[in-house]
RNA sequence: GGGCCCGUAGUCUAGUGGUUAUGACGUCGCCCUCACACGGCGAAGGUCCCCGGUUCGAAUCCGGGCGGGCCCA
């Protein structure tokens, strides 16, 4: 086996540690892209994985990680399950983080060059971003197929992205309406609410007068400076201070106009005068004020974050100004009755912390049919199911339409013209596709007027109308589609983004094809720092993959994924990773064992005579198998992990290979045999069920294992995945019961030794044992190092009945309210009478009634007693072990 | 402020009505036994957040409280 490259030492033995490092890298160089490649034309049940298209940003986190762990433990069992399995891979590229990037690394703002310079050098920028992290993900050993990898920011995708624009728009899905929008005056660009950050803030409370004498009314605003856009004055309904005020019109100070006292619930009765001025816009909820109550518009507040001509003689300034000034009007006036001090929370840009302003402009919008996203989303399978109800109250919540228009240059352009003469808008048709409208023109005049004069539209398209087609792209939408696998079979994501990518995928389906986008959905959780909290820079608490892989290896960075619970947020923690790693060691160990007793031994297809301990490990095995796979359907890949972990470190190798050693140094070639046969199939079957979570691992132990059997041998990942069917043959109840008590039985003595200060390898003179099942004298001496005789009779040992334990799981049902009576005169029995009740049973009064308890409700706990014997005693159940020392 | 999740040994964690509550890390003993000292054997360590309810029986179900987290406003 020596010289293929495996972890072998110069003098061709196999390494004692297992350098996880090397391993790893050479495997990263020897497997091929092509093991991965998914063919349409293949006959195996398809299994599509809409992949998340992570944002370039040039280094793949930790909390991709994790989700891509998940997308690949899936990917590797489905195909060893015989699945032809679709992992394609994508990157949504366009965005305002980029062109922020880019603006500052070659300290340009975006308007200093033309639209076309600077869209390259961020298409340059990405494509050098994606290549780092495609490293990194390759060397996490991810499966995916890079055959089918798209990239958002190019020609062939967003193609895709403006003919789902255009059929949207013929079917009327998507208008162009007037609309609030956010927007931040210091980058003068819209920004989408996710891009809001909220920061606590200390501010004054103005109460201010409007109006005079009968006909006024005290409100309190932390924003003057937005009075010139008064539109309204909201009370509370209940309020009994303003229940004459209501209809009343009053005058807006610093405006010559008058404005409406009107009621809304939502008007907090405690907060200020209980009065409050509705703006245009000063926030959300005046937004939501507006529209519900149908109010005028006065925007005072322009592009550049200054008042225009509607704030009069305001004006020119800047809001802080304008705050100012017009305090020291409303002062001037006798109007500012007082300020207080105030704690409040102010939206602000991300990115230059500037508070953002609400402006209303004309905008791009997708229809939301709340009712039919939600009809949509309850037929998808939810894993864990209650992020559905995530989705739901959001969807449920929802006041507008989905804006899709942004004011910036790096995205998919909105492939749409007006008309100079008649204002027509021109919608681009399909072939014209792709198409920029601010450099490209309309292939045809307007149909409305004939005018060959167009304004190309400039603003482009939010990145979600990218990426909310996923499920079409990959299946081939719209130009060949494979509609025979749509929906895709799953969609794997975190729970951040069920509000946008999972809720905007679902509504662009159904909108563009009239179907669920997938079968399935699976949610994963975030990844928080060490400190339980989430990672971020400024808490210091952020870890990456890269260093996690140096230090320990994918294998243990991924075994780190695979204990989170799927759903549930994960903590880092080294020491998973280390443990992880610890198990990676012993598991080599195994596998050394293993392959210096298999040398030169063949494959059989039939199984030899096997001894009771070989029945009993493998009867274990099918049960294991049994259960990874049913862990691994629901994706409980850390019950999965944890049930391979156990069954191969305590069961297996403390427990199994610790009786079986001496069977195969010393033992007969009868009892090498059937030791053999269980190595073989024990390692067999254990790499193949580590091979989805530890690739690199399973691949390395695969290639030692066939090698020292001279098998033929092809990557452990294209064989299949241990079955139940293939190893039932092996379960063996009765076999478990027997070999489960020797082990137990072994244990003790073990102990005994221990307690004695003796070694564990100590010889012992004599053990005789008396079991009422079988055991196996020959394994048991083996592994205590002594000779055993097996007794045919129970020797006599002084017992008495210690206690009753009664079962009340059967008691309970049976005598409910009485259990606690029963139970307390059973234990104050005599010794004669518990040893009758759980022989034959027993007539009890119990309350003045007559009650039957049968023996088998009831455990007697024994004590022994051995007169003045220098012989030790040991008790398994009814086994009985006599150690002379 | 809203939605969702969580509260179990020093730390992290399994466990959705029934014997003695799981495991890991850490701690403390003993053992370098021919796969592994990154190992083996053993020990100590718990008011299962608090209060109330349902039940013969609650870590588990229900209500309330307190505390934490994530997402959103």
């Amino acid at each position: 086996m020596s010289g293929n490259g495996n972890n072998v030492s110069d003098s061709g033995e196999l390494k004692k540690e297992y350098e996880a490092g090397e391993v790893e890298e050479k495997w990263v160089r020897k497997w091929k892209d092509d093991m991965y490649y998914f063919d349409w034309n293949s006959k195996k049940p398809h299994f599509i994985i809409d992949t998340p298209p992570p944002y370039p940003t040039g280094s793949f986190h930790i909390g991709n990680t994790l989700n891509w762990c998940y997308i690949d433990f899936i990917a590797r069992y489905r195909r060893m399950k015989g699945y032809e399995v679709m992992f394609p891979q994508g990157w949504d590229c366009h965005g305002l983080p980029t062109e922020v990037k880019v603006e500052t690394l070659y300290g340009i703002k975006k308007n200093d060059v033309p639209r076309e310079e600077f869209r390259k050098l961020c298409v340059e920028f990405t494509e050098k971003n994606i290549e780092k992290m495609k490293k990194t993900m390759k060397r996490l050993a991810f499966s995916i197929d890079w055959s089918k990898e798209f990239i958002t920011m190019y020609p062939e995708y967003y193609t895709k992205t403006q003919i789902s624009f255009v059929r949207m728009y013929r079917k009327g899905l998507i208008y162009r309406g007037y609309h609030p929008v956010t927007f931040c005056p210091r980058c003068e660009t819209t920004i989408a609410l996710a891009e809001i950050e909220y920061r606590q803030g200390k501010t004054k409370l103005n109460y201010i007068r409007f109006g005079d004498g009968e006909n006024s009314i005290v409100i309190a605003t932390t924003r003057p400076e937005l009075i010139p856009a008064c539109v309204a004055i909201a009370v509370h309904p209940e309020d009994e201070r303003f229940r004459d005020k209501v209809g009343m019109r009053v005058k807006v100070p610093t405006t010559d106009y008058e404005v409406e006292v009107i009621e809304d619930e939502e008007v907090d009765p405690d907060y200020g005068t209980g009065a409050v001025m509705i703006c245009t816009f000063g926030d959300k909820q005046d937004v939501r004020w507006w529209k519900k109550h149908g109010l005028d518009l006065r925007i005072i507040i322009g592009r550049d974050g200054r008042l225009n001509e509607k704030a009069g003689k305001y004006a020119g300034k800047t809001t802080e100004e304008a705050r100012k000034a017009i305090l020291e009007d409303l002062k001037k006036e006798g109007r500012l009755l007082r300020q207080e001090e105030v704690e409040q929370n102010v939206g602000v840009c991300w990115r230059c912390k500037t508070p953002i302003e609400i402006i209303a402009e004309e905008q791009w919008f997708v229809k939301i049919d709340r009712e039919k996203a939600l009809e949509a989303a309850r037929k998808i399978k939810w894993v864990p199911e209650h992020m559905l109800s995530r989705l739901e109250s959001w969807v449920e919540g929802m006041e507008w339409d989905w804006v899709i228009s942004r004011q910036r240059i790096f995205a998919t352009p909105i492939p749409v013209w007006y008309c100079r003469k008649c204002g027509e808008i021109v919608v681009a048709k399909e072939e014209w596709l792709p198409v920029d409208p601010t450099k490209d023109r309309p292939k045809e005049p307007c149909p409305k007027c004939g005018s060959t004069e167009f304004e190309g539209e400039s603003d482009v398209l939010d990145t979600w109308m990218d990426s909310s087609i996923t499920p079409l792209a990959i299946t081939g939408w719209p130009y060949e589609w494979k509609d025979f696998d749509y929906p895709t079979s799953l969609r794997p994501q975190g729970h951040d983004i069920i509000r946008t990518w999972a809720f905007y995928t679902i509504v662009r389906s159904l909108a563009l094809v009239n179907r669920i986008p997938w079968k399935e959905i699976v949610i994963n959780g975030m990844v928080l720092g060490e400190d339980g909290k989430k990672m971020s820079k400024s808490l210091g608490n952020i870890i990456q993959p890269d260093e996690v892989v140096e230090k320990y290896g994918a294998d243990a960075m991924r075994q780190w994924a695979a204990t989170g619970v799927i759903g549930s947020d994960v903590v880092f923690t080294w020491k998973e990773v280390v443990a992880a790693s610890r198990f990676q060691q012993k598991f080599w160990s195994i596998i050394r064992f293993t392959a210096r007793h298999l040398r030169g031994w063949k494959v059989r297809d039939s199984e030899p005579e096997l001894r009771l301990a070989d029945r009993w490990i493998l009867s274990k095995l099918a049960g294991l198998v049994d259960a990874v796979n049913r862990a691994m359907d629901c994706y409980r890949f850390d019950e999965a992990l944890k049930a391979i972990r156990n069954f191969a470190w305590y069961e297996y190798a403390d427990n199994y290979l610790e009786i079986v050693k001496n069977r195969l140094y010393s033992g007969s070639d009868e009892e090498k045999e059937s030791a053999r046969f269980v190595l073989y199939t024990v390692a067999n079957a254990l790499i193949r069920m580590l091979a989805p979570i530890t690739p690199f691992l399973a691949e390395e132990c695969w290639h030692v294992l066939l090698s020292c059997v001279n098998a033929k041998c092809r990557s452990v990942h294209l064989e299949r995945f241990p079955e139940f069917e293939d190893y039932s043959r092996f379960v063996d109840r009765k076999a478990e019961e027997c070999g489960d008590l020797m082990r137990d039985l072994i244990a003790e003595i073990r102990r005994l030794k221990h307690d004695r200060g003796l070694a564990l390898n100590a010889p012992l003179r004599m053990i005789r044992i008396y079991s009422p099942v079988e055991i196996d004298p020959r394994d048991i001496g083996g592994a205590l190092n002594s000779k055993v005789e097996v007794l045919k009779e129970k020797p006599e040992v002084e017992e008495r009945i210690k206690e009753v334990k009664p079962d009340f799981s059967v008691l309970g049902p049976k005598f409910r309210d009485r259990v606690k009576d029963i139970v307390k005169i059973v234990n104050s029995l005599e010794e004669e009478e518990k040893e009758k009740l759980v022989t034959e049973g027993l007539k009890l009064e119990v309350g003045g009634e007559t009650v039957e308890l049968k023996p088998e409700w009831f455990r007697a706990v024994r004590e022994k007693v051995v007169s003045g014997k220098v012989v030790d005693v040991v008790e398994v159940g009814e086994a009985v072990a006599f150690v002379e020392f």
